[in-house]
DNA sequence: TTTGCTTGTTACCGTTTGGTAACATACTTT
DNA sequence: AAAGTATGTTACCAAACGGTAACAAGCAAA
């Protein structure tokens, strides 16, 4: 019997990224958290208080992909950092099955955990509408509207994508498909940025 | 005591639609029809042999959002056409709880009856793709992708503002919010179609 | 070494879940 | 009227859920 708390705490905490990347969000209980950590789920409560502080502290840790994850790209020319953001988004969202679970997550559960990431999420993507919008002589409220179609489609489909392999005929399955968007989505920039 | 099967069994389907809509898909189970309905879950079992079976029948009857409900609008113009669609897409899923409900609960669930219902989806949706692609001019996987960002968008937009409020700064919570998502889809059609 | 605190285990509890057997009541047909 | 079938009720079951009390084992400080 090994006695070290910080230990458990992680094997508690790894337990609960497994269960998310596999089963999502709404799969982690304290039994499951219990059964796949080895853990017996009196230490659950007593290390994290419940499974709500639990999934908190879990999201805390790992917000990586508002930090050092998720690059900005740099680009004098506004269209191509511009597209370069929107390849970036979502190349991170479909290469990361717990954040498209969180994604999923949100759309059936509130709490205060995730309404500080919102806030978060809010507050980049302001800040990229607002650099976009300056370089770009479009008014905010456009910026805004397609960063809106993008950065909502990209989740919606990504989620999407493990029951549905097809949607308006692209295969949302696989690279080819998401090329097909991006080119859309380039093409739209074209046209609409200066 | 009445004995009338199909009543009960009306009476049970309208239970799934009050859950539905207040809840959600999620939380169909047979102790809570069972329990809203007034009728003996052992009925439930008998009349529709599981609660898969009763979701597919619910899903079967109200697939109004297909048919009825939904009027394509009609036009000669293409642009002008293209937006009234999509307007009357937005309005239909934001005032229909429900459809935003199945939305949703496809993002969690597969099963034979959402797959036939995306299957109806796809065709339609091509058929006015089709049709635009013709009359614009455009390439068919370019108005597929115009129709992708619009047709994603909606539903993850209105199945997340049950618990956001705003996004990129619109308040997806009100008229407003989509009044101005909507003025940046015509601008985008403006520039885009011919 | 003894005392006290932390860490871990075992066993249990009440509730809710999906699911069914057994029975009672009504209607239909012969 | 009698028999048979459809409808509805009651009561129960096993399993899984979240949650906790009580105890055992280790470690640290006195």
């Amino acid at each position: 019997m090994n006695k070290n708390r910080s230990q458990t705490e992680q094997r508690i905490l790894e337990a609960v990224g497994k269960i998310v990347e596999s089963e999502g969000f709404e799969a982690v209980g304290v039994n499951a958290v219990a059964s796949v950590s080895g853990v017996s789920k009196v230490l659950i409560y007593r290390y994290f208080g419940s499974i709500e502080q639990l999934l908190a502290k879990y999201i805390e840790d790992n917000d990586y992909w508002l930090n050092s994850e998720f690059q900005i790209p740099q680009h004098d020319n506004v269209k191509e950092f511009s597209k370069s953001v929107f390849r970036a988004y979502i190349d991170m969202v479909r290469k990361t099955p717990a954040l498209q679970k969180l994604y999923r997550w949100e759309l059936t559960t509130n709490n205060p955990a995730i309404e500080k990431l919102r806030e978060r999420r809010e507050q980049i993507a302001l800040g990229i509408i607002n650099a976009v919008s300056q370089q770009s002589g479009q008014s905010l409220e456009r910026v805004a509207g397609i960063s809106t179609l993008v950065t909502a489609t990209v989740p919606y489909l990504c989620v999407l994508s493990e029951n549905c392999k097809v949607y308006n005929s692209f295969d949302i399955s696989s690279d080819s498909g998401w090329d097909k968007l991006l080119e859309t989505i380039d093409f739209m920039l074209d046209k609409i940025l200066d």
